[in-house]
This record gives C-alpha cells, sequence and structure tokens, in this order.
RNA sequence: GGAGGGAUGGCCGAGUGGCUUAAGGCGCCUGUCUUGAAAACAGGUGUGGGGCAACCCACCGGGGGUUCGAAUCCCUCUCCCUCCGCCA
C-alpha cells in the first residue's frame, strides 16, 4: 500500500513509476479522486455527529418535556442523515482501499528502467560456469536413473508438476535445507516454524490478496490459504504490533513449503523440477529502521551469496528492471546459478527490500527511543534458498561421467556417511 | 463436537443506558526536593482520521442491530480459559 499522501502532493511521481511498471497511471487519478470525495463526506458527517453528541448530552439534563421531545425530534432526524452518509462513506472508503491495494510499490529511482525480464541486468557473475569432459545430463534424466527422482509416481498421487525424491533425493534436499537453516542462524537470523497455512488478511498484509488469488490454493471448509512462500506468515508475525526501536533489526529465517497453482504460468518450464506446484524455501526475512535498510538489503544479499558460493556454485547477481519488479519490491537482486544438464541460469533466490509498502497493509511500526510517534518500519525478504533449483544445480553440477553425483563437502554431515550418490 | 466462563489503554483492573471527558493502581516521561539516587509531591503519558487553526470525529475482541444517546441492551462471529468427547 502506498501512502495517500503521494497521491496528494506529487501524483505526477506515481504515475511515472506505474509507466515504468508497464501499468496503466490513469488509476491516479481515481484514487486522487475518491480521496477528495472521502474527505469532503467525512468533513460533513463530523460535524452532524459533533451536534448529535452535543444535544444529545442535552437532552439527559433537559427537564421540559416539550423541549426534550422537540430535541430528540431533530436529532431522530439528523441520525437519519448521518446513517446516509456513512453509508456513502463506507462506499468510497471501500472503492478507495480496493483502488489502493492494485497498486504497486514504486521502484527506487536508482532502479534501471525496461519493459520486461530482457532488460534486466548482470551486476556480476562469481566463479566460472564448470566444464565438462562429457556431456552434462539434465536433471530430469540423471534423478530417475539414480532412482533418487521419480516423477510417475508424483503424476499417480497428485497430478501434474508433482514429483517424489526417495532415497539419497529425499536426503539431499534435506541436507540442503539444515545446512542452509543452520548457515542463517550463523549470519545472525532467528529461525521461525510457522504455520503453513494462514488466514486471508495475512495474504493481504504481505501484498498476495486481494491481486494474486488465483495463484493460491484455498480451503474453503475454513477458509484457510495454503502460504505461497514463508515471507507471508513471516510479514504476519509482527502484524498489527508497535516494536521497539531497540529491538531492530529483526532477522528471521524459516523453511517452509510453498504452494502456488502457477495459473499464470501453465505451460512454462514443464520438464523437471524447476516450476512445480510444491515445493520447498529457506527464507530470509527483516524488519528494519527505514534508515537502515538499504544496508539490511546488501547484508541479506551478500548472505544468500555465500549460500551459493559455500555450495561450490557459479552464480550471478541480477538487478531487476522496472518492468519485471514484483508487487511489493522498490528494489531487488535475483540470484542465478549455473545449470550445466539444462544449460541455463536458474533463479535460486530474490532478494527485496518493500520499503513500508508491506508495513503499511499489515500495521507493522515501531516506536522511536526519542518517545516520538510510532512510524512504520521496512521489510526484506530474500530467499536462501529456492530448494528444487539449488537441488537441480547440485545434482548437475556435481554429476559424473559414470552418473553419480558427489555430495558437496558442506552438506555431508547430513548424509549419513553418502559422500557419492551412486544408482540404486 | 458438547457444557460453562471470559475478552476494557503498555500492564492490572472498575464500569448494567446520559457528571465516563473510560475511575483507580502499576509502569513510563517531566518538574520540585537531593551531592547523586530512592522516596514523597505536582503535572503529563493510546491509535487512526478530518480541519489553515481553534477544535472535531472514530475506536472498550470483529461485524451487525435497538436508541435522541451504547463499554453498558440484543444478534452474530472470532479467540482465550475450565471440563467432557474424539484424536497423531
Amino acid at each position: 500500500m502506498l501512502d495517500i499522501n503521494l497521491f496528494r502532493e506529487t501524483p505526477e511521481v506515481v504515475r511515472e513509476a506505474l509507466r515504468h511498471r508497464q501499468m496503466d497511471p490513469d488509476i491516479v487519478d481515481r484514487v486522487i479522486e475518491l480521496d477528495q470525495q472521502r474527505r469532503a463526506t467525512l468533513t460533513r458527517v463530523e460535524a452532524l455527529k459533533a451536534e448529535r453528541n452535543s444535544v444529545s448530552k442535552e437532552i439527559g439534563k433537559t427537564k421540559d418535556p416539550a423541549e426534550r421531545q422537540a430535541k430528540i425530534e431533530a436529532m431522530r432526524r439528523v441520525g437519519d442523515e448521518i446513517t446516509a452518509l456513512d453509508e456513502s462513506v463506507r462506499k468510497i472508503e471501500e472503492e478507495l482501499e480496493s483502488t489502493l491495494a492494485q497498486i504497486p510499490n514504486l521502484p527506487l529511482p536508482e532502479i534501471p528502467i525496461g519493459e520486461s525480464e530482457h532488460q534486466n541486468q548482470v551486476i556480476k557473475t562469481v566463479g566460472t560456469p564448470k566444464s565438462f569432459d562429457f556431456t552434462p545430463l539434465p536433471h530430469w534424466e540423471l534423478g530417475p536413473k539414480l532412482g533418487i527422482l521419480d516423477f510417475e509416481r508424483g503424476v499417480k498421487i497428485t497430478g501434474s508438476r508433482f514429483y517424489v525424491l526417495s532415497g539419497a533425493g529425499a536426503r539431499l534436499q534435506r541436507a540442503l535445507i539444515a545446512w542452509m537453516l543452520d548457515l542463517h542462524i550463523r549470519q545472525g537470523y532467528r529461525e521461525a516454524y510457522l504455520p503453513f497455512m494462514v488466514k486471508g488478511d495475512t495474504l493481504y498484509a504481505s501484498g498476495q490478496l486481494p491481486k494474486f488469488r488465483d495463484n493460491l490454493y484455498h480451503d474453503i471448509e475454513e477458509d484457510l490459504w495454503m502460504v505461497p512462500t514463508a515471507e507471508v506468515p513471516l510479514t504476519g508475525l509482527h502484524m498489527g504490533e508497535v516494536l521497539e526501536e531497540k529491538q531492530l533489526p529483526l532477522r528471521y529465517t524459516a523453511y517452509t513449503p510453498c504452494f502456488r497453482r502457477e495459473k499464470m504460468s501453465a505451460g512454462r518450464d514443464v520438464r523437471g523440477i524447476k516450476r512445480g506446484h510444491q515445493f520447498d524455501k529457506v527464507e530470509m526475512y527483516i524488519y528494519s529502521k527505514p534508515e537502515d535498510s538499504m544496508n539490511e538489503l546488501q547484508k541479506m544479499l551478500a548472505d544468500a551469496e555465500q549460500t551459493c558460493a559455500e555450495l561450490g556454485l557459479a552464480y550471478r547477481v541480477v538487478q531487476l528492471c522496472t518492468g519485471d519488479l514484483g508487487f511489493g519490491a522498490a528494489i531487488t537482486y535475483d540470484l542465478e546459478v549455473w545449470a550445466p544438464g539444462c544449460g541455463e541460469w536458474l533463479e535460486v533466490s530474490s532478494v527485496s527490500n518493500d520499503t513500508d509498502f508491506q508495513a503499511r497493509r499489515a500495521g507493522i511500526k515501531y516506536r522511536p527511543e526519542d518517545g516520538g510517534k510510532p512510524r512504520l518500519l521496512h521489510t526484506l525478504n530474500g530467499s536462501g534458498l529456492g530448494l528444487p533449483r539449488t537441488l537441480i544445480a547440485v545434482m548437475e553440477n556435481y554429476q559424473q561421467a559414470d552418473g553419480s553425483i558427489v555430495v558437496p563437502e558442506v552438506l555431508r554431515p547430513w548424509m549419513g556417511g553418502v559422500d557419492i550418490i551412486r544408482p540404486e
């Protein structure tokens, strides 16, 4: 949610930002119109309420029956008018809310302008894509051959885009999760175990509802939603709270499965485990003072990079252009690792500063130590990392000519003595 | 799933239709006093919105209703507590 003052004071800034995000800027005029209507109506109804309040007090003290009855009659008419005006305020506010709720965050001034992912900028590349003296296989061939990845049975159990990891494959993913969480704890994050189902209010707070409803799984019986990312319950953790300045920054890390209907991506990336309806992710999340949030963003990016680096994967950092930014993000860096079997760079992390956009929707503030009014804080989120694509990269980069996979050094403590995954 | 009891400011807690402008206490801030602190005393201490301002409006778990007027009465939902049932 954007600050309404931006529309009142600098509407052209908002229009420009929306153009850069490939959105129609006319919505700004609608917001301004509704805001003016709201204030005009509010002024009228509040004056009437003030009158009713003071006359109602007089009625309590009025002894003369005729005078008393006259005042009651007058206030009954005022009351009817108030009811009508309250209703129109409610309607105006409802429309203003739902209009504002569709408007994405403003990109920071330094974000490169572009229409789509094609204008994203590679900022740096670390490590060199591994070369092989044989033709590296894609994971969708490697996994089934080793008996650690089973597409057919995933489809049998649930349907398309579901798969089964078994044996060393399942264990390798669990090793990655445990290792990543421990790494983030060392980097200064607090581990959280969270609900995987949330209520609609929580999804609204983090920005998934109402706009991305079609991409979510919804349980009608209990009116609960499956989380599409740990960012949702991590935002919900402190929604509606006023934190103390000395608590900040609050850094969290959490493992959750993520559930996405991927309706908008139907037909894309159908091979392998790159894009499924259910996937695991280790998330990082930071609540920060506004003046510190850009430093925290750099820290989070460095922490995500360390995750790739310690796994021995070649990766690159990509700055998203205005047209490719997510809904709540003011700035985003993607981390991509090289997968030699698929022959592509895979997005394993997306590190964003949402500035006060989420905090305003979620009502998350902090009380300054100087005793001033509570202020909105900034929230940041980043994957550290998404599991399926990390698993792809590990399998494809560590494969050997005989089809076996060497287990990266850092994961071995969790692999029960298995250093090389061979056919089962 | 069943029966009963609850939800009031940062915390505790009073309040059954109009002197409530939410009592009182704790905590916190400021001042007086003090070498300093404590104690005592005095004053101040919620959030959001409207208005150039004076000031006004809303909020007592959420939503709806009755009334000139609701923390208070009615309906409904949510959550918490006690007990019973079921259960990994």
